[in-house]
RNA sequence: GUGAGUGUAGCUCAGCUGGCAGAGCACUGGGUUGUGGCCUCAGUGGUCGUGGGUUCAAGUCCCAUCACUCACC
């Protein structure tokens, strides 16, 4: 894998790059739609690449309780069995152990935990960790990690970078894969200082791209922020770095600003199943008693297939009557929301106008969100 | 025609030996951040079939009546 800045932003840490893999390339800032299980639910890769789709997530953890990582290996990979032909980057299972599995112990030597699907008990290593992305044959792997509970005081917070980063150096040890890119993350709860420690061990130790972990478990937007910036100060601008699970459309265009390269989340895909849309003009819930005679598209400028086909009316009546079609169809859109934001953020990053970029956006958004709205403009 | 049963929110039904009319679903509006097509919070909504009676007090007890269901003629 390669890391290409081709344009750094004048007034932030902002920059465009290219990330070349194996299975083609693409451009950062860069958004990664969420497939689980092999799956990006409720679209084919092909709807997903017409989206705007170009590297998607699959998670260790899931893969690896169902079917397996070994017959996924003996299938000829994930991409093959998928069939997406694009990059793939596979989550480590870090954090699934700690939000998905009931029971979760943890010992210098790894997790063991209790699968939510059959309450069977498993062991989770470093090592277990690399064979299983090996196995999967991923394009960039991520390293085992502990992601504390929010709540956690500053004692266990530390104990947990530590074992993080003990964690991340037997990764790297165990990566017999020259194929597959690995990146370490970063830990340290809300403490700046923990923060620090954690990107300075994980930077010593070199990988090939970093990742701020930990966050969007229930923390406030002004920290979330706070953190990001922080612990970006202490990370190589010639590495790409991503960050784990976030966010709304608001967090993207804050945290590129802050120097973030990568983003996943479930958002788009979750809440396209949940009935909520993201628009431009803030968010719009399909079920909404108003649109049940709207004949207009979600979205009136939005050149998707489904704002090119069909009404607010029948994607309400879809959702309505739980058809499956309404889960496609709001997937789709809601993928290429967020690829067309990545777009114009790259797009204005170029052209030197991300501030203004920045500010179209906060005012474009005529309805919800007052709570993310126009106050944080002022931290642009 | 005779006998029995049932009538309570839009739907399906709880409401004990009388004591401020409830639930689930539906509907309306929130929430959802390294995914269990969920989940969760809140809200709207009822002359308790109808008319009498007993009682301080009736969805509840008594009488009449109407509707529906079943069984038997």
């Amino acid at each position: 894998m390669e890391f290409l800045i081709q344009k750094q932003d004048t007034a932030s840490r902002a920059r465009v790059g290219e990330i070349v893999t194996d299975h083609g390339s693409f451009e950062t800032p860069v958004f990664m739609p969420v497939g689980t299980a092999g799956a990006i639910k409720g679209v084919t890769p092909d709807e997903a690449r017409d989206a705007g789709a170009e590297i998607i997530l699959a998670n260790t953890y899931h893969l690896y309780l169902r079917p397996g990582h070994e017959l996924i290996r003996k299938l000829g990979g994930l991409h093959r069995f998928m069939n997406w032909s694009g990059p793939i980057l596979t989550d480590s299972g870090g954090f699934q152990v700690y939000s998905l599995s009931k029971l979760r112990t943890i010992s210098e030597e790894g997790v063991t935990f209790q699968s939510h699907i059959d309450g069977s008990t498993h062991f989770l290593s470093p090592e277990k960790a690399m064979e299983i992305q090996d196995a999967l044959g991923s394009d960039i792997a991520m390293t085992l990690d502990e992601c504390a509970p929010a709540e956690a005081d500053h004692d266990y917070i530390l104990k947990s970078v530590k074992l993080t980063e003990q964690w991340a150096q037997r990764c790297r040890a165990g990566k017999n894969n020259n194929k597959q890119a690995l990146f370490g993350i970063v830990q340290g709860g809300t403490y700046p200082d923990l923060r620090e420690m954690s990107a300075k061990g994980l930077v010593e130790m070199g990988f090939d791209g970093y990742a701020i972990g930990g966050l969007s478990v229930g923390e406030e937007r002004a920290t979330r922020e706070q953190v990001i910036g922080v612990t970006r100060e202490f990370l190589p601008d010639e590495k790409p770095v991503y960050l784990m699970g976030v966010g709304t459309p608001e967090d993207i265009v804050e945290s590129v600003n802050l120097g973030v390269d990568m983003f996943d989340c479930v958002l788009p895909t979750r809440n396209a199943r949940n009935g909520m849309l993201f628009t431009k003009q803030g968010r719009l819930v399909i079920k909404n008693a108003q649109y049940s005679d709207d004949s207009s598209p979600i979205e009136n400028d939005c050149t998707c297939y489904t704002c090119s086909h069909y009404s607010r009316a029948y994607l309400r009546h879809l959702f309505l009557t739980k058809e499956l079609l309404a889960y496609r169809l709001n997937t789709i859109h809601n993928l290429h929301y967020y690829a067309k934001l990545m777009t114009g953020i790259r797009t204005a990053l170029r052209e030197d106008r991300l501030a203004d970029f920045s500010r179209d956006f906060y005012a474009q958004k005529i309805h919800n969100d007052e709570k993310e709205g126009a106050e944080s403009l002022q931290t642009v």
